[in-house]
DNA sequence: CCCAAAATGTTGTAATTACAACATACTTTC
DNA sequence: GAAAGTATGTTGTAATTACAACATTTTGGG
């Protein structure tokens, strides 16, 4: 198993070599391969499993019974997902889990929680509400994102978002055209149509998954 | 202020009445009450108060600036809200909150955590990682019910969940027309639009917020 | 019970998006 | 470096949605 991605985890800050090793025990640690585009896990399944990518990545995403995909997140290399699934082990996933590349994922049994000493167990309940906090905040961001009707609306919220957090006008998004299509609930054709008029009108310069807002 | 609501909070779970009062103490709690239509939080602030409603309601939007409004949340009497801003005190809110009603809210410190002692800390923690990952799930509902691309499918993923949620074809929903509207991402009266035809179609029955599915 | 205000329903037209079909560009592999 | 496969861009038409304007129903005072 490849510890030292867990190691550098949100989940284990604070705590050293030996008491991870310790926790990883007394939590079942389990690892798993995937190839890309495995499901991971279905919508409707039931799991108290707290899930670690140690390798490539995963999609978070919506299939409805109609075909159409909706990528609610990405989740890479050194992320957690399923946690709230984990954590509230008796409701069923709304979601699907799928791998976005061939990947590693570690699981963590959540049931065995109750079964640690208070001091550790509240080290890693902090450590492990600070991780469900930003899952919420990356939803609450596609929620923002999703919000304008229209697509060029939707853009520009995303492209908004990530200039603020890299801190430039000048960046790369994570997503290629479909999945950008994806996250944002459009077509993907009707993305590359408005990407080139907002170049045309002298909004954003674009090459592949790099951007410049104008 | 209305101690017996707070009482009966996810966050005081398994805490007794002497010690809620000293957590009160020491978290800063105090209480504000808003009128309808009042804006308790804009896009842009920084907090790092965990906030309580004792009374009344409030919705948690996205205005963005062409005017358009999207429910992103409804929080009613006995829920908390902004606790991933209050948990992560240096990110800026991405959303409005408003008063549904007029309400009262209770604001505590989540700065005042880190004075807690381990053993009060860790049980309060347990009980804000079920409040995040419920939200969590309330964030994730909401992304699957504006996933499907058509206005039926909207109406039908939420129809469909909140019947699951009831266990029962027959239900009331707490959204008015308007409100269920922005919560799914479409025009008012598309949205009566629809359920006419949904109506006619044979799906349900409705009539205000009373739904049955057929 | 009546009135005013609010909420909900209906309709038509303009604007936008979905979808399919195809063109072009870029990547990978042999 | 050619071929195959994948990703991206473009265009036209059909379908859907937005928006405005108005009709109808419901609600809450007085």
């Amino acid at each position: 198993m490849d510890i030292s991605v867990l190691h550098n985890s949100i989940l284990f800050k604070d705590f050293d070599d030996t008491e991870i090793s310790e926790l990883l025990k007394a939590l079942n640690a389990a690892e798993k391969k995937y190839n890309k585009g495995a499901m991971i896990f279905s919508s409707g399944e039931i799991t108290d499993k707290l899930c670690f990518v140690t390798a490539g990545g995963v999609t978070i995403e919506s299939n409805d019974m109609w075909g159409n995909r909706t990528i609610l997140n990405l989740v890479g290399k050194g992320q957690f997902f399923a946690e709230s699934y984990a954590l509230l082990p008796d409701v069923p996933m709304l979601v699907d889990v799928c791998a976005a590349e061939d990947c590693s994922i570690v699981f963590l049994s959540m049931k065995s929680l109750a079964d640690l000493n208070d001091t550790i167990r509240a080290r890693l309940l902090a450590n492990l509400l600070t991780i469900t906090t930003r899952k919420n905040l990356h939803l609450s961001s596609r929620s923002f994102h999703t919000a304008p009707r229209q697509v060029r609306g939707r853009i520009m919220a995303y492209l908004n978002t990530v200039s603020v957090q890299k801190h430039s006008r000048e960046f790369d998004i994570p997503f290629d055209r479909q999945q950008l299509a994806d996250y944002l609930n459009v077509e993907r054709s009707v993305l590359s149509n408005e990407l080139s008029k907002m170049q045309r009108d002298g909004l954003i310069r674009c090459r592949k998954n790099h951007f410049e807002i104008i």
